[in-house]
RNA sequence: GCCGAUGUAGCUCAGGUGGUUAGAGCGAGGGAUUCAUAAACCCUAGGUCGGCGGUUCGACUCCGCCCAUCGGCACCA
């Protein structure tokens, strides 16, 4: 079964940080278990170049846009493999490809008569050339905040997209599809501004010119969050039926699930749908909301210069490893309602109690135990596994229906509470003593054939999580990863006889 | 300003259609053990459940007001 998981495209304009690296990693966490499980998963991710602050950008540092768009894309992508992140394209709002496409949409939404040409009036700062709503206009007393001078009252042709029509349409939408948005409390704000009635909103601006122009009226320039929103079906063709494109990705829509932060809720949750209705396309499955990172109590800004950024994040793969961030990303970060705080303390806190203690020492000690009393060789087992198999099979169903939730802590914790019960049971059982005595080898030889393929199942669940520490494990219990996941986690996957080295995953660390 | 959410142990959070001793994980302190990365395991949390007022026999759980934090308020990408 297909399915689709994008990221937004990320504007040029900034630099990388880990807002971008969680909502990346976040989608190569889900992505990397669909596919474990046998699915067809595309995985969508790219960059947003236009807009008139990439404009104003670029003529400050005397380039052309494109110019900077593409220094800065370039960044991303680098980034992208820093972190290996397994993305299957990366879009461009400059490309060819897109562009044409974008046109395309508009065009059939110009046809429709879901966009028009319309009048559009307001306060506007002349030395800024920009535009404020009255809201803000009358904070700054009309008055223009970098210049001081009096604000004028102008007017404007904008090309205008028919929100309003859909209001109806978007009500039955969401009453019939309660988990479309994600976490509830983001749904609910969502509902409640539908509530207060839908305006039409301007599709196209006049005051720059980076951007894609409008078909058949050049000086109007596609609004830069149209333009965005329509590269989840660009990428894969949609505006060119029949185009070499859609024959190999058309199968992936509607299977989406739009990954985003909560700033950009209501364009996904409401325009990006109405758009779609517009366009007479079905409806993605899911749009996922995550919160923010904040770092130590306080909100990131440019201004407080607290950003985690790029060279902070290389410091943390530097000394504890990607898998571990990936680790702090996908279990401390914020994928429900509220904000999560970045700590170092918290950081390391986590990945001694998490990897340390328990998915690096539970391995250590089942291979080490088989090492000093079976010579490394796993030890048959008359029981037949006793309960684990079925144990696993529960941590399994529970990682699943975890992951089809998006819900990355209980798939963590459907795997992790497999690896605690293995130290339970070693605890319980206590093989280090029935070791030294020979009328209970049978016995041994089950307890530590039934821990050593628990840790084996556990291992594959927490690939998606920790793909190269866990390929490390496979290395030790000398297995390898092609098989779809029901046939991995299978009981029995460890043939007795089979050398397994000793392994020690995660380095503790000094704090 | 308007709309909405949240405020429970040092930290992150569960929870209860109102009723004897308010829960988990992490951290911290102690214990026991040794297969393991001084790890796994056991015990220990004396928190005005944001504040004030009200309803009630009784509220942390209901109501009102207030305070704090957060999100949204449409061209911001």
């Amino acid at each position: 079964m297909p399915a689709y998981i994008t990221t937004p495209i990320y504007y040029v304009n900034d630099r990388p940080h880990i807002g971008h690296a969680y909502t990346t990693t976040v989608c190569d966490v889900w992505a990397r278990a669909m596919r474990l499980r046998g699915e067809d998963v595309f995985f969508l991710t790219g960059t947003d170049e236009h807009g008139v602050k990439v404009e104003k950008s670029a003529a400050a540092k005397g380039v052309t846009p494109q110019a900077l768009a593409d220094e800065n894309a370039a960044e991303f992508q680098r980034v992208l493999k820093v972190f290996g992140l397994t993305n299957d394209d990366f879009i461009r709002t400059t490309e060819p490809r897109h562009e044409k496409q974008v046109q395309h949409f508009v065009k059939r939404l110009l046809d429709a008569g879901s966009v028009y040409l319309g009048t559009f009036e307001g306060w506007y700062d002349e030395g800024q050339e920009e535009y404020y709503t009255e809201t803000r206009a009358k904070e700054l007393d009309y008055k223009s905040p970098i210049s001081g001078r009096p604000l004028t009252r102008a007017t404007e042709q904008n090309y205008y997209f028919k929100l309003s029509s859909f209001q109806k349409q978007l009500e039955d939408f969401f009453a019939a599809n309660p988990d479309f948005v994600q976490p509830a409390a983001r749904r609910n704000e969502v509902l409640g501004r539908l509530r207060d009635g839908l305006q039409d909103v301007p599709v196209t601006r006049t005051n720059f010119t980076w951007g894609i122009p409008f078909p058949g009226d050049e000086k109007h320039v596609i609004y830069v969050w149209i333009d965005a929103l329509f590269n989840y079906i660009t990428a894969l063709g949609l505006g060119e039926p029949g185009g070499a494109l859609a024959t190999e990705r058309a199968k992936y829509w509607p299977a989406a699930y739009h990954v985003i932060g909560k700033e950009i809720l209501w364009f996904h949750a409401v325009i990006w749908p109405a758009l779609l209705m517009a366009l007479e396309l079905p409806m993605p499955r899911r749009i996922h909301a995550h919160s923010f990172w904040i770092a130590d109590g306080q909100k990131m800004s440019k201004s407080m210069g607290n950003f985690v950024d790029l060279p902070t994040i290389e410091g943390y793969f530097a000394k504890y490893g990607l898998d571990a961030w990936r680790w702090y990303m996908a279990t401390q970060g914020p994928l429900q309602a509220s904000d999560s705080d970045f700590r170092a303390q918290h950081f390391h806190e986590t990945y001694t109690s998490d990897l340390v203690n328990v998915v690096g020492n539970c391995p250590s000690r089942v291979t080490a135990m088989i090492n000093k009393y079976f010579e490394g060789k796993m030890p048959a087992d008359s029981q037949a596994g006793g309960e684990w198999p079925a144990k696993c099979a529960a941590a399994v169903a529970q990682w699943n229906a975890a992951i089809d939730e998006l819900d990355l802590v209980g798939a963590a914790q459907a795997a992790m509470g497999l690896l605690r019960e293995v130290d339970a049971f070693i605890h319980r059982t206590e093989p280090f003593k029935l070791a030294k005595d020979p009328a209970r080898a049978d016995e041994l030889c089950s307890i530590l054939a039934q821990c050593a393929e628990t840790v084996r199942i556990a291992g594959v669940l927490l690939e998606p999580f920790l793909p190269a520490k866990m390929a490390g494990l496979r290395v030790a219990l000398k297995q390898d990863d092609g098989a779809p996941l029901a046939k991995r986690v299978a009981w029995g996957g460890l043939a007795a006889g089979t050398v397994l080295d000793k392994c020690a995953l995660f380095p503790r660390l000094e704090a």
